[in-house]
DNA sequence: CGCCTACCTACCCG
DNA sequence: ACGGGTAGGTAGG
């Protein structure tokens, strides 16, 4: 194990951990029981400790003493998470500049990041939230990688495990054993496309997902059991570098309806036309990096933030409203 | 296409 | 206290 501090240089205008690390991209990252400025997430086998200050991210990094590594390695880790390389204040300029919403919610959600997630991972995690409270998709995720995930440290009292392979979530036995644990529907979904991605040659297979473009990877993700339009969107704007892939959710459909697009019909459901009309207008409005600007558009919108001073932020729960 | 129903479960709210 | 409604959808008819 390792206790060093290490340190990434990057301003809070680049990267705001709180809305990246807060905002539903990853349900592996929480806030430090005690110490409240620092988050405790996993990825790539390893636990990270990350701390925001204003020049610069300080971390520590956990794993088996084998595998340690020096602070340049890890840098360029956290920089391929949070797709560092990509000039966010840029983008943000030219979002604003396309849409006024944006230019308002920017202001207090800047350095909000697309995480750059494991396939696997996010693949069986966002089927995980299908109909689901993120409460509830969080602790299914915990217990996959208790379940079926390797062992990577214990810290603060706790034993901390890696996102199962593919493997290890394919065998016949996986399905009654996440029934029994609270999955409900969801642990057929998991099973049947664990199975069918070993099928298709597992994790190579996945990978050959990002050099294929966004119509095709998303038409073979749908092909997976409890992968629909939206979870398929999330996995190709995710893990598989297709910045234009604007996942629709129930919330983002409201959102779209009342603020850009007020013809578009009332249902109870979006069904595939409007999906695909949201997706369009996004598109055409800001760009190739459509997805990444809609969920710092939306970021501002959730649940947690209430209570700030963002106009789009009201419309989401009247109920809770004040003043 | 659009519409309908069932689907697991934990948590919220009246 | 108990019970219906709901949560970042999806599959199947």
């Amino acid at each position: 194990m390792n206790g060093n501090w290490f340190k990434l240089l990057c301003s809070k205008k680049e990267l705001q951990l709180e809305g990246t690390l807060n905002g539903g991209q990853s349900f592996r990252w929480k806030k430090h029981p005690q110490k409240h400025e620092q988050w405790i997430g996993v990825f790539l086998n390893k636990l990270w400790i990350l701390e925001q200050k204003d020049d610069c991210i300080m971390y520590q990094v956990h794993e088996k003493k084998s595998q340690i590594q020096n602070e340049k390695y890890y840098n360029q880790l956290l920089k391929n998470y949070f797709q560092l390389n990509l000039d966010l204040r840029k983008h943000y300029s030219d979002w604003s500049e396309s849409d006024q919403y944006f230019k308002d919610a920017a202001k207090q959600f800047y350095g909000i990041r697309i995480l750059q997630q494991d396939v696997t991972e996010n693949i069986f995690s966002f089927i995980c939230s299908s109909n689901n409270h993120i409460s509830r998709i969080t602790s299914m995720v915990e217990k996959l990688a208790q379940f079926y995930g390797d062992e990577i440290c214990q810290y603060d009292g706790q034993t901390y495990h890696s996102f199962p392979t593919v493997n290890s979530l394919a065998p016949a036995s996986v399905e009654q054993k996440l029934r029994t644990n609270g999955f409900g529907y969801r642990a057929k979904y998991i099973s049947k496309s664990a199975q069918y991605i070993v099928d298709k040659g597992g994790e190579d297979w996945l990978e050959k997902l990002k050099e294929m473009d966004y119509t095709h990877d998303r038409k073979a993700l749908m092909a997976l059991t409890g992968v629909g339009a939206k979870v398929a969107d999330c996995i190709s704007l995710m893990s598989l570098g297709h910045l234009e892939s604007v996942p629709v959710d129930t919330h983002v459909y409201q959102i779209a309806k009342r603020l850009y697009m007020h013809k578009l019909p009332t249902t109870k459901t979006v069904t595939d036309k409007i999906y695909s009309q949201i997706g369009d207008y996004f598109r055409q409005l800001y760009g190739p990096y459509a997805g990444w600007a809609q969920t710092v558009l939306f970021c501002a919108d959730l649940k947690k933030f209430q209570g700030n001073n963002i106009e789009i932020s009201e419309a989401k729960n009247p109920k809770k409203m004040r003043s």
